[in-house]
RNA sequence: GGGGCGGUAGUUAAGUUGGUUAUAACGCCGGCCUGUCACGCCGGAGGCCGCGGGUUCAAGUCCCGUCCGCCCCGCCA
């Protein structure tokens, strides 16, 4: 066996991205695997790589050690041997002296003016063919790149993905700390609280029958932290949840989470957005000042964000904004478009009110510039479908204002006239209308927007394309309507605070009531989201009453939680970041798995480990557990 | 739960109205080559066409089912 003297007689003395024009004669030790190796026939050349980067190697039979001032005359042929044998992603050493390549410079790398002539040569260990090959612009399904994902992980772009994982968490960690945030720990087995997210569950051996539930925040315990006087927290924290899964959400993610007390809604802004920019400066080097002066991000209300957007995380890097017209419908009676006289109608006789959400027309016009064509329409008519839309109605607006090419051409003169006026729709731009439920029409519009502004070219596809565009969306209504059972569920959780003047109507009129609940939108991703807590327990059985929960219940549900808000509870909000995301946005990247080292597919697999597995019958029964048969 | 797209050598793709032995590039293996750096040149191996059923004289191709992957709606307080 080899005699191993590259680990145990000698040492590393450069990364494999060091070395420069400066070093040449210095005699170096490198360590890595081949990433490529050009025979030309008694001369190897060799790329070497190790996480810091590439430099050449070179086997020359004709080197001679007394050229380079150096001794090794014996170990020259035997190195050669060696690079005879190697293959790519074999893991080597190699000592030897770095030289000038002169003329032949490579000025693709920053090694590129130096070669490392070898007079030693070591194999670390062979490897077998990969899959696929580990180059900087892969091209391989990504489930593949899964079930390898340790010599995905190999390649540069996603070594420099995680070395920007490793900034942000540096960062935060410095910057929260400065900002008087202690980093404390919260269980993940945590009991199972119903309500919000599907937990995961962890079965028991002790208590056997009994189960666990994997946090899916560290929501509750934060608030104890504050109730315990620590005053201010942050941790780094993985969060589980058992629900489905979209380009930016896994089942177990990361967020940096902070709980403040003594703090209003500002302060916790203030804060956050120093931790931005302090990001944003460090791992992408931007000063987010130039944007944003005051060191402040714009804010906008959840309703004006729906009614402009049909969302609350509008990707505010282009415009194409939507535009209510249930107004002018009513109006108008209808404008002469049968199924508008049908909606203004039903305003008419009260079967439905402005002053509750319900039902509504929203219009898009979408600029003559995008010339879309027949197929795109057809495109986007089953875009619409798809997501619940009876169709998609649309006009295009004439030289004389008129209405072509759609089912709306019996629209009075005065409609259109006045729809114009307020989306600004001129000659050849196209209208595209949404009419009935509120979520619907909005869920519609919204992600035909988004559609359009990636065909048009105003967004890329994915990534930010230079531009990042921060938003606090606040001031949302603290309970929804429940469809199922007609009453009021909490539109976030039960513990916000509603806005002051809004705490006398928590139970007369609770569609009013807005609450102190924000979220930080960066290019239409929800990148965090938080709250100004509900510490007042007056109010807070208030709002227990609203949601039909009595006080056995909520004993019951939240006890743990409300006995120590009974124990002297200081004011407190959070913030909650979902780290991931702003990985992804930061590393332009298209979905979170490309941020996460070992993520899961759409259906929670892991195609490397093959988890989630069967348990064999001796484990369930210690767990007393058994699996009921799969229902067809 | 619903809708859409995809699955062909190790990888990425092509594959005609169903019709001989399923192509190509890269990778892999062997040979040659002393200044390559996407090295080059010559040769070679490599296929359960995701899986199961059906139609047919004949299926990668058509039909049904199913599995897996991706995107969206629902869901994610």
């Amino acid at each position: 066996m080899a005699q191993r003297k590259f680990i145990d007689d000698w040492k590393r003395t450069h990364s494999c991205g060091d070395l420069r024009g400066a070093d040449v004669g210095k005699q170096v030790v490198l360590f890595g695997w081949v990433q490529a190796r050009r025979n030309l026939g008694g001369c190897v050349f060799v790329d070497l790589r190790d996480r810091e980067g590439l430099t050449q190697v070179v086997f020359d039979p004709s080197t001679e050690p007394r050229d380079l001032s150096v001794d090794g005359s014996e170990t020259i042929a035997q190195a050669v041997a060696i690079a005879e044998q190697i293959r790519p992603e074999w893991v080597i050493g190699i000592r030897g002296v770095v030289v000038s390549r002169g003329e032949n410079l490579n000025r693709n790398r920053p090694t590129g003016e130096i070669e490392v002539r070898v007079l030693e040569a070591e194999i670390f260990n062979q490897a077998e063919t990969p899959p696929f090959e580990i180059v900087d612009d892969l091209d391989t399904r990504e489930e593949l790149r899964l079930q390898y994902r340790y010599l995905d992980l190999r390649r540069r772009p996603m070594q420099q993905i995680f070395r920007l994982r490793h900034q942000m968490n540096q960062t935060a960690r410095r910057y929260l700390s400065d900002q008087g945030c202690l980093e404390l720990e919260t269980p993940f087995m945590v009991k199972y609280t119903p309500g919000g997210a599907r937990n995961f569950l962890v079965p028991s051996r002790h208590a056997a029958g009994k189960f666990y539930a994997l946090a899916e925040s560290p929501q509750l315990f934060k608030q104890l932290f504050m109730v315990a006087g620590f005053d201010r927290y942050f941790q780094i924290v993985k969060c589980f949840r058992d629900e489905d899964f979209r380009l930016d959400r896994q089942p177990e993610f990361t967020q940096v989470d902070i709980e403040l007390s003594f703090v209003n809604q500002d302060d916790v802004f203030a804060l956050v957005e120093g931790l931005m920019f302090e990001i944003v400066q460090q791992t992408r080097g931007i000063d987010l000042r130039e944007k944003y002066p005051e060191g402040r991000f714009p804010r906008m209300t959840f309703e004006e964000s729906m009614q402009r957007f049909g969302n609350d995380k509008p990707d505010l890097r282009f415009g194409m904004e939507h535009t209510d017209i249930t107004d002018l419908i009513i109006a108008h009676q209808g404008g002469g478009v049968p199924f508008f006289a049908e909606i203004a109608n039903r305003f008419e006789n009260g079967t439905l009110r402005r002053d509750i959400p319900g039902e509504i027309v929203k219009v898009m016009s979408v600029s003559a510039e995008a010339k879309l064509s027949r197929k795109d329409l057809d495109e986007m008519e089953k875009m619409a479908q798809s997501m619940g839309a009876k169709g998609l109605a649309r006009a295009k607006v004439g030289a004389n204002g008129e209405w072509t090419q759609t089912a709306l051409k019996t629209a009075t003169v005065e409609l259109r006239q006045a729809i114009h006026e307020r989306t600004g729709a001129k000659e050849g731009d196209l209208l595209l209308f949404q009419f009935g439920k509120a979520a619907l029409a909005h869920t519609v519009l919204a992600n035909l927007r988004l559609h359009l502004g990636k065909k048009m070219g105003h967004i890329p596809a994915f990534g930010h394309g230079g531009k990042l565009e921060f938003l606090w969306v606040v001031n949302p209504p603290m309970f929804e309507a429940d469809e199922q059972t007609g009453g009021w569920v909490a539109a976030h959780h039960a513990f916000t605070r509603p806005h002051d003047d809004h705490i006398a109507i928590v139970e007369s009129d609770p569609a009013k009531v807005l609450c102190y609940r924000y979220d930080l939108v960066l290019n239409g991703f929800e990148v965090g989201g938080g709250s100004i807590r509900l510490h007042d327990p007056v109010v807070q059985r208030a709002v227990f009453r609203t949601l039909g929960i009595d006080e056995e219940q909520a004993e019951e549900k939240f006890g743990f939680l409300l006995k120590a808000l009974r124990h002297g509870a200081p004011p407190h909000g959070g913030m909650a970041i979902g780290w991931d995301r702003v990985a992804m946005l930061l590393s332009e990247t298209e979905s979170l798995r490309d941020v996460i080292p070992f993520p899961k597919t759409q259906r929670g697999a892991d195609p490397m480990t093959d988890a989630p597995s069967a348990l064999d019958d001796e484990q369930l029964a210690e767990l007393r557990l058994c699996v009921m048969p799969q229902k067809n």
